[in-house]
Parts: structure tokens; sequence; C-alpha cells
DNA sequence: ATATGTCAATCGAGCGTTCGATCGATTTTT
DNA sequence: AAAAATCGATCGAACGCTCGATTGACATAT
């Protein structure tokens, strides 16, 4: 059970703390980790539920079983725990997609689906994290939003990079959208906005990637038999 | 410049005097729809700015111009105001795409490109209706909530009727994931969800709704031929 | 071993402000 | 003149945030 998640929120919790150190007042880190992750969790919760702003800090005291002033140890205010979450979200992203191993770099295709799956996985083991990033970003202050625009932005380039690729080794088929690189975060964004739909039709994460990876790939390959693989039962009969 | 919009705020606030008169105080409905008009328009604004819940009665007060106290003949809680705009988003949504014209009907290729074109033209004529509808769903209370679901729902339904007919008449190809049309949804919805960002890069309506029916086509269609079609500015050269 | 001193950590009452909602006075329409 | 519509002062509750008081674990002195 301890192994269970290699993106325990402690873990992420600990990152926090040390991109935060000096806005953080607790010396002793064990306490520090400890508590900030009973914090951010019950602050994703809540955030997720009813809205960073209509999340009062007396709400997250009780939610979280730490008192008014004891929050203000590890934040000096409202938006810039915010902040701090954002920010591990978008460390988190550049951390797990910008190194795919190189038998994977070197094949744009393979690549692509690489991306697609571990981004899906990131967001999956993530999920309150990135549904806290995307749902919230319209209400961030400026300078937040920046840093949420810029995020976006970022994940959508390692997207639209290896199309292009893919595109000058003349890997596509005629018809391609140009604008395809652009609609892959949505399709795998939809996995973590909405996924109490897929959890109640039983749709596992396995079966989403590959459905994912089957539309993108009809979408680009010139062979239609390239993307009817070995999982039936993910597909129509 | 009068007649430019089929669905301008008028005509939507008129249906929602319609379907709210008994929570309504004003009995001259010329002014009744004038005003809600533009106090609609104000909350939409607001809320999409900032969030429904963080824009405070004063804010839609000042953005109107109407007094606290006018605000309260239109509503009698600021829920209610939530409640009528999102009922007028679903009977939307239901009256644009439940009567395709009978030619489109009898081709379910040709109604599923109909469904995908009408439900991003829909969505981008209201666009701040479909906005509020999508990022405040999940702050709703209870009652409200349940309704969106069910109007989402709705939509997929539209989509996987005609995915299921399609199938039954032989013409998908193999290897299409059967949660494909849960998957168009979010397709669509990206337009007025990350709408500056394909303002910003020059993308017009028409190239997203190529683009989105091409990638289907191109996930259903056995032939892919078929979608290489005459708008060649579209997609990859 | 016990007593004392120290300080990081925690707490919750209370600050000024703003919230959703009310209501009697006033203006506009009929 | 009566009715309809509009206004803004007003309320108690709740907001983000501050701060002085308290705790308890550990180092030092006896």
């Amino acid at each position: 059970m301890e192994t269970e998640k290699p993106f325990d929120h402690e873990a992420l919790c600990r990152s926090m703390l040390e991109h935060n150190s000096e806005t953080i007042s607790i010396r002793n880190p064990e306490i520090a980790i400890k508590k900030l992750t009973v914090i951010i969790d019950a602050a994703l919760r809540l955030s997720n539920k009813k809205g960073f702003q209509a999340m009062s800090l007396r709400d997250l005291s009780k939610e979280s079983g730490v008192s008014m002033g004891g929050l203000y140890a590890y934040f000096d205010t409202k938006t810039t725990l915010l902040g701090m979450i954002l920010g591990e979200v978008t460390r988190a992203v550049e951390r797990e997609l910008s190194n795919p191993p190189q038998e994977v770099a070197q094949d744009p295709i393979a690549h692509l689906n690489w991306l697609i799956e571990h981004h899906i996985r990131l967001t999956d083991k993530m999920s309150p994290w990135f549904i806290f990033a995307f749902m919230e970003a319209k209400s961030f202050p400026l300078a937040e939003r920046r840093i949420a625009t810029q995020s976006e932005e970022l994940t959508e380039r390692y997207f639209s990079d290896v199309c292009a690729r893919a595109h000058r080794q003349g890997l596509l088929r005629p018809g391609v959208p140009q604008i395809l690189p652009m609609l892959i975060k949505p399709l795998i964004q939809d996995w973590y906005v909405k996924r109490p739909k897929y959890r109640r039709r039983g749709i596992s994460l396995r079966t989403y990637i590959l459905s994912v990876q089957a539309i993108v790939m009809a979408a680009i390959l010139p062979n239609a038999e390239a993307l009817a693989p070995d999982h039936p039962e993910v597909f129509y009969d």
C-alpha cells in the first residue's frame, strides 16, 4: 500500500516545500511535509468541489484539521497557495514528458504515442492537481494565469514538434488537419475533466489510452490497417 | 447589425422570461426582457472572468447598472439566476440538434458531420452561455448539477446514436474505439473552452469545424481517401 | 536524574471588509 | 391617484488575514 503511487501527494509536497522554502515558516522539513500534505490534500478536495475562490480558509482549516493561523505558516496569501499548487503541476509535466526513452524519441510516431500514453497516465496519477490547474485557471490573478498559459503551450509544443517531425519525414497521410496537435490536448484532458463519467461507464485507463491513440493514429497515418490493434475489447466489433 | 445573431441574448432572454415567469416579479414583458438581457449579459461576462461564486451581486449591480434591489425583481436567489442561465443552454442544445434536415438524417455519416458542424456553430454563437455551463458546473448545487449532467448525456447520445446506426449499416472500418462518441464532445468543446488561443492563432470557425470533422471521419471511415477534402489550407500540405 | 530555559509550532479570537439578502422611500408608468 | 418599477441604505453572517497566548519537545544547568 505504501509504494502504491509514485506521485503520491507526499512526494509532490516535498518538491513543493523545496521550491517555496522562503514563504513556509516551518523549519522542520519532516513536520512541514507531513502537514503540507494534509493541507494540500484538503485544498484540492475542497477546490475541486466548489472552486478555489469559493473555498474559504475556514473551510480549509476545518477540512485539514489545521487552525487558521497554522495555515499561514505554509503560505502568506491565499493566492500563494494557488501558485504553489500550480507550480507543482507544471514541474511534473516538464519532468515526465521531456525525456522520452531513446528508442522512442527516434520514431516520431512511437514518440507521439508515448507522449499520449504518458501524459494521460500522469494526469491520472495527479488528477486532483490537473483538475485544479485546468478549472481554476481563468480566475487566477494575472501572473499565475500567465504561468498556466505557458504551461499549456509547452504541453502543446510536445505534440506539435513531434507532428512536424513526422511530417518532414513523410510519415503523414494527406489531409491531416494542421491544428491536430492542438486537438490532442482536449482528448487527453477529458479523462480527468469528466472522470466520474468514465468511471460510471466502466472505462479503464488502458482502454482510454488505446482509444485516444487509435483516433490520433487514424488521423495521421496513411494506412488504415496500422490502427486496428490487438485489443479487440476496446473497439467496435 | 440588428439581424446579425439569430441567438442574440435578447431572444434567449425572452425564452428565459417565459420559463421563469413565477420568479420574475416584473409584469411588463418589454421592460423585463430588456433589463433581463442587460443583467444576463453582465452576469455571463463577470462569471466567465472570475467565476460565478466569485461574482458578487454588487459586481453584477455595477456592471449591469441595475440596483441591488432591482436585481431581486428578476431572481429570488443567486442560485436561481444560475439555474435560469443553465436551463436556457440545455433548451438551446435540444432545439438546435434534435431536428436535422431529412436528407441528412438518412445518412449516418452525413448526420454525424451535420451534428459536429451545428454543435460547434451553436456553441460559437452562444459561447458565453456554454462557457458558463461548462466551467461552473462542478460548483452547482446538487439539483442544478443534475440538470447539467443530463444535458451533457443528451448531447452525447446524439453522437452515440448516429455512430451506432453507422455501425449497424456496416459503414465503420475495423478498429473504431467504442468510446469515440464520448470523445467527440471534448473536441467540440475546445472551441469555446480555449477560444482565446484559437483566436490568437488565427484559426477560423470554418477551419475548426473542418478539422474536427476530418479527425472524426478519419477515425471511423474505412477509406482514408474520403477525408482529404477540397480545403487545402486547412491541412498539412 | 531533575529542573530550567528556549523556541519552533500551533491555536482561535478578533480585525476591517464584503457578502447575499431585505425593505421602505422614491420615481416612473398607467 | 393607483400601480409598477427602481433605488440605495441597511442587516447579520462570513470573508481573508493578523496576532498575542499557549504548548511541548529538546538542550542545558544543577
